[in-house]
DNA sequence: CTGTTAGCGCGTTCAA
DNA sequence: TTGAACGCGCTAACAG
């Protein structure tokens, strides 16, 4: 390993002056033409590479911003860091992902570094964890910009992306209703964070307004996963409070919830009507093909960036209070 | 905003000299227990960060490791992702992750960014798209150990985490020769890289060996995905020269192959033997359940994050010819 | 057009 | 135990 060049040693070997070599090498038209070239040249042959450290110590602009997504190994969210690092690219913006892994402690960890790192700006969906939001307070004391996607804090001033979940939740209940099933459960998540909350009020509103006796919202705070949708759906079945219906928040659940009706010769959607939050490559492929509520990823990074893209380049271009929501979309197929 | 504080601020307000306030923020012994004391609780009341920027331009140590892959929307890569997070977290390390959407110009422009950050280490599965290994050079050059793991530079001298795909691919062909298939086709990624060349050889080897007359490799250069795997499975049986089973790199490309099956009655397993490389959440669910030959994650990003690790702390304590190779898994299911 | 000087925030001398 | 001075690599302001 060679030591790492610096504009000093170019401006040695090139008997001119440091500032020179930095005026030169960022196309400062005052520099005269041949001396450019010959810094150029020379800055190329031995691999000069800016040290970003010393730029943004003085304090230049930053290109680089923080993604926090709760996990990434997650389809909604694996979209959507695809998405946006390929959105930043463009931009001549770099991305870094951290996953919060759903803990309050690991996000504000997380936050802690990017503050340390001085980011130009971040883009985050909470952890299903984090009921408190001081340390956004702290990002908003450091000013870094940050724009909220999915889930939020709802109590700090920052813009947000939100996915109309009370609405697509109601239509999909009442879909179920009008389908003939009366007793509808929901299967979601902890009702602190806005997704599942509005999701939770969709559903009851639907119930209510049609006036049906069975209401059964089931709240999972453990990890989703396709064990525990096995588990869910085998003591639904098991109690004396069986649905004829379920809408569920994750299609981990529902995976689980669909080996179990195999099992049990539980016919889709004759004995039971599903649809499920979430997409999966496989959606064409499972028989019956799962009716779904599939999310906006492509909206959601886009608009994301755009707002943070404004915030960076100008803190007051926005009313940080207007929110955006965009719309999921529910795909009926066979399984209700 | 406040504007940051820094350790000068601190020495200011206590009427002290920064480096006393630079000593006692890091703790050292010769700091008076009083002064440390006043220091730190200043600091907390203040929200005093660290500016990484100015600490790692100093030269000291630097905490943050670099994760390249060429999508991060993809199973296989998005769970070693999510697992290096969280060893990396274990350990003190922050993992920043960039994808290169299997293009060589970005992977470049990442390797650059990376120098340019500074970062401690690399950890990289290389682009579709990627002959030229130059940038890896420039890595070295700059003396950022990295590791590769799956896709790999095979002319560059650095650890290596690979999957035994000639071994395995060889296994699954002999698989179904032994359950009587004679005209099996491998459909796969462009042979330049290591991984697809290896599993072409394992597909051929177990070919010749059992003496059968067709042999058909499909290599398949553009992004796989459903929809060109419809199409691929069409072309075949469409030509005059269909197989009675099929070896698929690629999980989208199965899920296509799958569809078109169903749309024209052909049965699985009896009129098509099917073995994929990758699983999905529904590998349980889709019927007939697909064989399938499944990496060992875990363990690629263990091993991964070790090798790195150890580099970042002690360069010269690996042999970096020695690779590792871990053993992926085949599994039969009802496909074949 | 080019050189000088200063300073971003920090940690490490060396001296007291 | 503390302070003073220096420099990491870079850019900006000023002077020539």
């Amino acid at each position: 390993m060679n030591k790492r060049i610096t504009i000093k040693d170019i401006a040695r070997e090139l008997n001119i002056h440091h500032s020179t070599v930095s005026r030169a090498l960022r196309n400062d038209p005052r520099v005269n033409e041949k001396t450019r070239d010959l810094v150029l040249a020379f800055a190329q042959e031995h691999e000069y590479q800016t040290n970003l450290n010393a730029v943004q110590l003085r304090g230049t602009a930053n290109n680089a911003i923080a993604l926090i997504v709760p996990n990434i190994n997650h389809s909604f969210f694996s979209d959507i860091v695809s998405k946006l690092t390929n959105l930043a690219y463009e931009k001549g913006y770099v991305i870094s992902v951290f996953q919060s892994n759903e803990k309050y402690l690991q996000e504000k960890e997380i936050i802690n570094t990017i503050i340390q790192h001085n980011f130009a700006g971040v883009i985050v969906s909470i952890a299903k964890d984090t009921v408190n939001s001081d340390h956004f307070r702290l990002l908003e004391k450091f000013g870094i910009p940050f724009v909220f996607f999915d889930r939020v804090c709802e109590d700090i001033n920052s813009p947000k992306v939100l996915v109309n979940n009370f609405e697509i939740t109601f239509s999909a209940t009442e879909h179920l209703i009008n389908k003939g099933y009366k007793r509808i459960a929901h299967i979601t998540g902890a009702t602190e964070i806005n997704v599942f909350r509005d999701r939770h009020r969709g559903y009851i509103t639907a119930i209510q307004k049609h006036e049906l006796e069975y209401k059964n919202p089931i709240v999972v705070t453990d990890e989703f996963t396709m064990e525990l949708g096995k588990k869910i759906f085998s003591d639904l079945v098991d109690s004396q409070n069986t649905p004829d219906a379920i809408i569920c928040s994750s299609i981990h659940l529902t995976m689980g919830i669909l080996f179990e009706t195999r099992k049990r010769a539980i016919s889709i959607p004759t004995d039971l009507g599903l649809i499920t939050f979430g997409n999966i490559l496989a959606s064409e492929i499972i028989q019956p093909q799962i009716s779904s509520i599939e999310q906006p990823e492509t909206e959601i990074a886009e608009l994301s960036f755009e707002l943070l893209e404004k915030l960076i380049t100008d803190k007051n271009s926005l009313n940080i209070n207007e929110d955006k929501v965009v719309k999921s979309q529910l795909i009926i197929r066979e399984s209700c």
